[in-house]
DNA sequence: GCCCTAGTGAGACTCAGTCTCATCTATGGT
DNA sequence: ACCATAGATGAGACTGAGTCTCACTAGGGC
């Protein structure tokens, strides 16, 4: 937890200043395999007595999505979470059991939004794909049944 | 306005109750073309005293989104719109500017879908996929520059 | 028309996210 | 090493979305 992980050293690639809440926040974000809420983060804070203000999570969170670093899911929940992430452009497999995701590259997606710009005349300009699913360790601890 | 709308035909069918706030807001959404929030029909029911209360518009949109009469978006500012829509699976490209949407089918995305289940071992249970630009009417009286 | 129950409005409540402002600190210059 | 300063922070007020409760209302089957 002493080795600068991906999300310091980006900080300090865009010229942000490195404080301790922000060292901290990156080994907090680091300790986590799957998606997280700005509360949860906050709730681990707390629970290190950590001494970090709500707003400086959100703060943070925000800086860290610009980066690419952290990139933000809609859940279908409507809830909003984060995952670390590499910065090049991909989507997310999400367990919607234990929260596990997985990045996936663009998988012919481009040439999705290609047909459909070409069809209804849209420019697009952005897009997001999302898959929601069971995760292979939960798929078998499932015997197979359906979730919910 | 007096003629059924294909929202009230569905709560119909469904065996809700036609209550007059239900016709109302039924009424309010065909109005609209693009994407509305929840707020915005909450106002729109004030403005024309309605007295339509909070609680009702938020209960009759999950209602509507049970029957697939209204889907809700995620949109990339983070906020939860609704578009009326048609109930077979689908997927929206939203213009940001105007917030006008349309619909599009699933074009291919059948085919990713089974792709990432197989190369990443998840059963795929649901997706999203939202697409987001300019519609025609934007782009041309936009003089096709980059917006925002 | 009556009755039962689904549906409703008002308003309290919770919780995410934003904002302000006084204070602190990381960093570049000396 | 020290300093100046702009960027960052924490506390806590604030806003606005969405939920919940509860007493009351009205839709629709009889």
């Amino acid at each position: 937890m002493d080795d600068p992980t991906p999300i310091v050293t980006a900080l300090e690639r865009a010229g942000y200043r490195l404080t301790e809440p922000r060292r901290s926040l990156a080994a907090l974000i680091a300790d986590h395999d799957g998606h997280f809420t700005a509360a949860d983060l906050v709730r681990a804070a707390q629970a290190r007595r950590l001494g970090i203000g709500r707003a400086t999570v959100f703060r943070t969170l925000e800086v860290l999505e610009d980066l690419g670093a952290v990139e933000r899911l809609d859940l279908p929940s409507g809830e909003h979470a984060y995952v670390g992430c590499e910065p090049a452009h991909h989507h997310h497999v999400v367990c919607s059991r234990c929260g596990r995701t997985d990045e996936i590259d663009d998988a012919g997606l481009r040439a999705i939004v290609g047909d459909v710009a070409r069809r209804t005349g849209y420019r697009v300009d952005d897009h997001r794909l999302e898959l929601f699913g069971l995760c292979p360790p939960c798929l078998a601890s499932d015997g197979g049944e359906r979730c919910r």
